[in-house]
DNA sequence: CTGTTAGCGCCTTCAC
DNA sequence: GTGAAGGCGCTAACAG
């Protein structure tokens, strides 16, 4: 038979081998024979002809009959990073705990995409969909809402769902005391500490800069808003920024906190021209983390989010009741 | 009405509010009608109720009832790394460009969970899979041929399917010799030259090897067994061993050649601990390639895995007849 | 131009 | 203990 031609085998192929109805064998196949009495010869003879056949539930068939697909939605805007990739495999692993089948996409941060895979996923009839790392949730809320299927935001809240972030206020403040602690022990100016990446105005940036400033005012340093690199994302806006610094000041800032693992990218890229004696007596603490950055020779600390607990939360916000709360659980940022 | 008494709405709801019938309601909102010459006001009509009443098409039903469930398969070792997470994000676009709502999954390198994943897929009717860095992809490619769905080994190739790999060999090859070429420009030693990193009897590490061997031999090296330090994957191991090759010789290798990224990684967490003077005069070269590497303060050359080139001959390999061929394709690796 | 009919493969209820 | 029947939501063929 040519692979084109072979049409699946399905219940039916199955019961008329052996010579029982299909409902036999659906109850034989799903366990549930028990419950209704099935000789157990029949139930063997069932599954082994299954076995023979290659028979392979149609989950389609199965989700369209009990209004259950089966799958469970994830979008986030890319895999390049510890953070999402991390997200993604968490994601899954309890998914599949569950019995579902995982679907995650990435949408490289590009908002009619996201819509799209969203309106896709919920075709597909996702039984719940989590959102990641997108600033403006609440279009896509209203969509999942709307189908009445769960979703809920990670790491960006919304208030059109019940969301699940990292603290970033109070991680950055703790990140901050321990460079300040550590410059101040070297005998550094705590008035040159440098934040370096993110964009003003954004949620996470605008929370970690809190943090920062935070830090610096109960150690009574005047902030200066010139301690402020707020030059965006790309690797390469930050390594510009800090060639400025680097050229105004005539030297590295004492302590550099770095608001991302790109900004982190950009930074080194910066440094690896420099001669050792620059580098110096400087530190660092970066807001992310990734497993290249951690083993540098340079005196960097690192926060990891916590997405273990990040996604424990997530899916225990995607009760009903829950669901109509729209609440925000602030998850510890960990030291690396 | 609440949340969870809504029922979705239907091509039925849609007809009975239009007064036209489900057939007519499908026409329309496949775009078909056009056609089918259904008058334009019934259209109007028609595509004005679904979007009031919020109509969403249910993918699980139309796949049902074309045998096609408009999903494309993917399963991979993880998202940790540039080349997976490159290779999940192209699949993506491509799956996306052709209409089709992909489903990746990582396995952690579990053959249970390769076997499991696989087997979900099937049964969610998945139009094709491709099956990446899976070192004995047979026993899938089997399930897949078993369920007639077309599938393509990517990185590790396999007998019992079209596979597409990186040419392992020649690359590493060329790497090498750009990096003779670097030590013998210093005036180094060509014999202080290490293969770090790897597994023997693995397909990669084993081309790899041979392509170093190659480019050796070429510059009449006599070989020693003992420049091959193929150590495992852990980056721990790396660290470990090239530690090791620094206690024996009292300096690092001339020249390393690192066989991914992983391996980078570990030696890196070594070299963070020397002297600038031990690091002076050692170049290295990675088959694999990260961001965060590339702007390291140190001489290495990456070669980066040419995943468009793999995803386009991937696709290409999913039509019947060179389902049946087994074909291998070998991709050419490009400098990063 | 539009409605009717007949399933896609599966599961559950209800007879027998 | 087991089989028959109905229907999940959608679409393609065929009537009108």
């Amino acid at each position: 038979m040519t692979r084109a031609a072979r049409r699946k085998t399905t219940i039916y192929d199955v019961a008329a081998a052996t010579n029982a109805s299909a409902a036999t064998v659906s109850l034989v196949l799903n366990g549930s024979w028990a419950r209704y009495r099935i000789k157990e010869d029949t139930a063997r003879r069932i599954t082994e002809a299954a076995l023979r056949l290659g028979y392979n539930v149609n989950l389609t068939a199965r989700g369209l009959r009990l209004s259950r697909s089966g799958l469970a939605g994830m979008i986030l805007p890319h895999y390049r990073n510890r953070f999402f990739a991390d997200l993604a495999e968490a994601f899954e692993a309890e998914t599949r705990r569950r019995g579902l089948c995982p679907i995650v996409v990435s949408t490289q941060r590009d908002e009619t995409v996201e819509v799209n895979v969203t309106r896709t996923l919920l075709a597909q009839r996702v039984e719940f969909l989590f959102i990641v790392g997108v600033p403006r949730p609440n279009p896509l809320d209203r969509l999942c809402f709307a189908a009445g299927v769960p979703c809920v935001n990670l790491d960006l809240p919304g208030s059109g769902a019940p969301s699940v972030v990292s603290d970033n206020r109070g991680g950055a403040e703790r990140l901050t005391n321990i460079l300040i602690e550590k410059v101040a022990r070297r005998g550094g100016s705590l008035e040159a500490v440098l934040y370096l990446g993110g964009v003003a105005g954004e949620y996470a940036t605008d929370n970690r800069v809190a943090g920062f400033t935070d830090a610096l005012r109960a150690h009574g340093i005047n902030f200066n808003p010139e301690c402020l690199a707020l030059c965006g994302y790309p690797p390469a806006r930050a390594r510009d920024s800090l060639s400025g610094y680097f050229t105004r000041h005539g030297r590295l800032p004492m302590g550099l906190f770095i608001n991302s693992i790109a900004a982190f990218e950009g930074a080194i890229e910066f440094a690896s021209g420099l001669s050792a004696a620059a580098l110096d007596g400087c530190v660092a603490g970066c807001f992310d983390w990734d497993p290249f950055a951690a083993c540098l020779p340079f005196d960097v600390t690192m926060l990891r989010q916590d997405v273990e607990t990040m996604m424990q939360h997530a899916f225990e916000a995607l009760t009903p009741a829950r669901q109509e709360t729209c609440s925000l659980v602030v998850v510890p940022a960990v030291l690396a």
